[in-house]
DNA sequence: TTTTTTTATAAGAAAAATCAATCGGTCGTT
DNA sequence: AACGACCGATTGATTTTTCTTATAAAAAAA
């Protein structure tokens, strides 16, 4: 048995097709072939079932998967452990963001980091939360930025920053006279919201089901950005909220709108994912610090109540 | 990087020595030194020290070899996880076993199970317990038989039986009237006891101690087996205390001079122990449960106080 | 110094991994 | 039913790797 067999065996469990797995494992299709049949002759087991189309795992192949992942993982580690010793950062570093941090956390540490640490390769990758468990639960991904907490089996998470929630309340709203709003001011119904699958509408949600049960959902209406839900919001169709970092870049002339939280304002927990198997430790440990030294300047709010970011089962 | 360059590696760095290392692992010296010096070269480092004799891990070398032994550890668990699928149980299996436990509860159980288990080849020694624990910990013992509680970083205890200390007074000695004795009966300068490096003379000491405090540590008299301190305390050289199976060997003429404790009596925790990998955790489960099978019939104390089976640091 | 022990190196043999080409089976489509 | 597309297995040549024997070189022991 040897490492490489295994990792065969990864990419055709993952690809459920031997020609995909030995393009992504650069050898030909015959030699990926023979080396799982030789380790399956070794083992004298099936790991594969060849005749369900797709291809599909036998029940011993997917115990197989599992520990081979586990020593692929522990294998690669030793790169780290020499990377560790050396004091290299770098090499190639696959980050997965959620769409509604990335473009107002991306450009605050992106050069920073790339200066301090130019050695690595990062590959930024815009995902919804649940790609990006996936995706680190196969080692598709060395870390993500997502919100939190998931209480995730197999990922750790370290908190980045506490982002509080921030009310855009357009002129001739009921609530624009109410300087300081409260949780309770909420009406879902009166919310425009992103789009289904940005855990940050599931944020608003809920926050706004811990003070009211909605048996109807329908919203009046949803957007793919921030940009046009404000703009949406000025056209009298509603209000929104919108998360702290966002604020920032507002046009002077809409600031006015902005209404902030009576403390503890409603906040969502951003943090680095990564998987439990830490791989990769230094670079994420740099990515880590860089951030929060970035994120101190901007975010300096302590009393916050953290918003779950999972969506709840309806009806 | 190879499963086998990294079990070359373990050898050399168990060895100090590249040609013991060669036999051990059934290839010549040659191959060794150029499988090591091309892992060296591909990972850009040096695991060992040449120049120091006996041979030396380097520091990064050290980190690599825990992290090889692991690696390994998880590569052999996939022949584990074949042998559970095919209902397999066999192979070798080493177990070691303390002295003090290996005459009397071995011929209880040891037919029993290879009748069950032809496939094992069970290869059993008599080793101390801070032997064990060194060879559970470099993997050259699969499981141990021993007293408990150890508490160890990476071992595994699994308590099989607890087994109660049973006092031999000889005619003419002063507990002799007494029939239940109890621990502040006891008299360290009255008793004899094994040789040093039987954990069941710690577990004895200890058990005195906790009733008085003794600075002198002169023990008038110390042998190397149970028969010969019986027959010392025949002869009116004092008492000594038993573990209650090898009371049941004593002759019947001698039995009469058995106390038994007042409960809860002393007693030794006996375990199964293994690496907390749970490597052939298989076999290590049929063994555990054999024995649990043919003790029950022989152990039935229930009230009984744990001696700990550790050698108390003194002056 | 000589001998012994121990690791490194060199060269050839054996084993293996890989590739290009091709076969044979299974689909879905026409 | 015939055709073509897809997919994994097989074959045979080629390259790469691993291993061994023989030997050199260095260090330690005598």
């Amino acid at each position: 048995m040897t490492i490489t067999q295994l990792k065969y065996v990864l990419a055709v469990a993952e690809n459920q097709n031997f020609t995909k797995a030995a393009e992504k494992t650069f050898v030909t299709q015959p030699t990926l072939s023979m080396q799982i049949q030789k380790l399956e002759d070794e083992l004298d087991i099936l790991i594969f079932d060849r005749s369900k189309k797709p291809i599909e795992l036998t029940d011993i192949g997917s115990k197989i998967v599992t520990q081979a992942r586990n020593i692929v993982n522990e294998a690669n580690r030793i790169a780290d452990i020499v990377d560790q010793q050396k004091g290299f950062i770098g090499g190639e570093f696959k980050l997965g963001v959620i769409p509604t941090v990335m473009p107002t956390l991306l450009p605050m540490f992106l050069r920073n980091f790339i200066n301090k640490y130019p050695k690595v390769k990062l590959k930024i990758e815009e995902l919804p939360t649940e790609t990006i468990i996936e995706r680190l639960n196969e080692g598709h991904l060395d870390a993500a930025i997502a919100a939190t907490p998931l209480q995730l089996e197999n990922i750790k998470e370290r908190p980045l920053y506490y982002e509080p929630f921030v009310a855009y309340i357009p002129e001739n709203h009921a609530l624009h006279t109410v300087q300081k709003i409260t949780v309770s001011d909420l009406d879902l119904n009166d919310m425009l919201l992103l789009e289904d699958g940005h855990c940050f509408r599931d944020g608003v949600v809920n926050l706004c089901k811990t003070n009211r049960n909605y048996e109807d959902e329908t919203f009046s209406l949803e957007s793919g950005s921030f940009e046009t839900l404000v703009r949406l919001a000025n056209e009298g169709l509603g209000m929104t909220l919108l998360p702290y970092l966002h604020t920032l870049d507002i046009k002077d002339s809409e600031k006015k709108y902005l209404h902030h939280f009576k403390e503890p304002a409603p906040a969502r927990e951003v943090s680095l994912l990564y998987h439990k198997s830490e791989l990769k430790m230094q670079i994420i440990e740099a990515l880590r610090s860089t951030i929060a030294g970035v994120i101190k300047g901007a975010i300096t709010f302590q009393n916050v109540e953290i918003i779950s970011p999972l969506p709840q089962k309806s009806r």
